[in-house]
DNA sequence: CAGAGTCATATTGTAGACAATATTGTTGAA
DNA sequence: TTCAACAATATTGTCTACAATATGACTCTG
């Protein structure tokens, strides 16, 4: 019942199957409906980076026309999704690791920002909640099998309540509503391992500290060397799994500015 | 010749006449030409803040059909010039102290971020280029006239140049491509004044200083403080503005917290 | 055999018409 | 007079069809 989806040229291609349609879409437009399945399609892998979105293709498989399928797609290039050239159509973008460490660069001053300004701000509540959701943490850590999750996506978790502690929404809306899906697009191609999440917990927690003493610069500094730390080691892997001689098909390609 | 648009409801409405069509258009899509005019429209004020953005009016003007105009429409929501609500319209943004705030808060970041990157790479051309750029500004301020110049374009010109030095693209296109479109039409919706253009002067300086010194810890510094030092600014004249008991409207309006 | 040119095909860009929803104005009753 | 329900209108959302462009295959020539 599910369509193979296949609309790739190069090796690389993985035929996947993308889930067929909204179940009963909710509220919002079509637009906004296939907005969100597309972009879940492709921030969880199903839509191979650098596969091209074919709008015909597309369009019968979620059995809208393309008037809509196009106006999510606009919004997907505006999240960085995918890359438009008139005439020519959109493609998933492809993470090379120049772009990563663009995006980390981006990350470090945001989230940076994000705690400070949490520090500041903080309530009482808020800093149970911190608390409370790294309890959770060591507790997934524990047990075998929850390392990946940490990693994953309860890493997350903190870094999205830490943002939303701060009160500035625009920033909100730029790292989690953007930001953020495109480092979960970057963990599925690299399929980047759950790395150091002994390590990352501890970080967490002094960022704790300092948010609950109202120490805002320490808060900022402590979240700076956090993503800063997350990065090297995502570098590291990087470089070790590239020397080896092209082992699997490394998923860092074409350099790739996009002029539009 | 030209068309007169008046869309909108409240007593703020200045009824305005929009540039009619692209000329030949140049290259890209009818869309792309669309977005550039309303992105220009938006942000130097000739379509009020707030005011609604009617497609069939839109499309008659620009003499285009809707399709491309709601895939420019939903481009400049992305850029977060106008807000889209379901089966209703989309309207332009208006920017309260909020938001401003907000903006500034996370121009800060990443302005102080480009800077210091923009300090480790910049070569020697490079800080060639921003003296001549600094030595046109003071010819400038000297100029009695050159005063409003010098805050209201001049003043992007250096941070332009920062940031493209910084060799990050993606902090290139968030500031640069959507940030500062901002930061003009805020300009235009509070109609502030050239403000301290002598001291940002100085601060120009010596931030260039440290970048030839490569001493990025200093550039960054000395641009978040610039950039703070903006928004202290800005923050007293509004203030000072409003209080004196609602003088000419007020831009600033409903929190506005948009759900979509 | 290599390369350039040409043609057929597929895909994107655009237009116009219709359906669905929200908004506005009107009418009626309390 | 005020409020609520309803009807008329306008606007947004969507679909289908067509035009413009790019892509790929084929042929022809050197």
């Amino acid at each position: 019942m599910s369509i193979i989806v296949d609309n790739n040229e190069a090796p690389k291609s993985l035929a996947v199957a993308l889930s067929p349609l909204p179940p009963v879409a909710a509220t919002g437009t079509r637009a906004d409906s296939v907005f969100d399945l597309l972009r879940a399609s492709i921030v969880q892998g199903e839509l191979a980076p650098g596969s091209k979105i074919n709008e015909p293709q597309l369009s019968k498989l979620y059995g809208i026309s393309r008037g809509p399928l196009r106006e999510a797609i606009r919004r997907l290039e505006g999240c960085k999704l995918v890359e438009i050239k008139a005439n020519v159509g959109a493609r998933v973008v492809e993470l090379d690791i120049q772009k990563a460490i663009e995006i980390y660069e981006i990350r470090e001053a945001l989230e940076g920002l994000a705690c400070g300004l949490a520090a500041e701000r903080a309530t009482a509540t808020d800093c149970d909640q911190l608390r409370a959701l790294l309890a959770r943490h060591e507790a997934q850590i524990e047990s075998e099998d929850g390392k990946r999750y940490y990693q994953k996506e309860g890493d997350l978790d903190f870094h999205y309540l830490i943002v939303s502690l701060s009160g500035n929404t625009r920033l909100f809306n730029l790292l989690c509503d953007e930001l953020y899906h495109l480092l979960r697009l970057y963990r599925v191609q690299t399929s980047s391992q759950p790395s150091r999440p002994a390590q990352a917990f501890k970080e967490h927690h002094r960022i704790v500290d300092a948010i609950e003493e109202r120490d805002s610069v320490l808060a900022e500094l402590l979240m700076r060397r956090h993503i800063a730390s997350a990065k090297a080691t995502l570098l590291a892997q990087l470089e070790s799994d590239s020397e080896p001689g092209l082992t699997a098909a490394t998923p860092f390609a074409t350099p790739c500015i996009a002029p539009r």
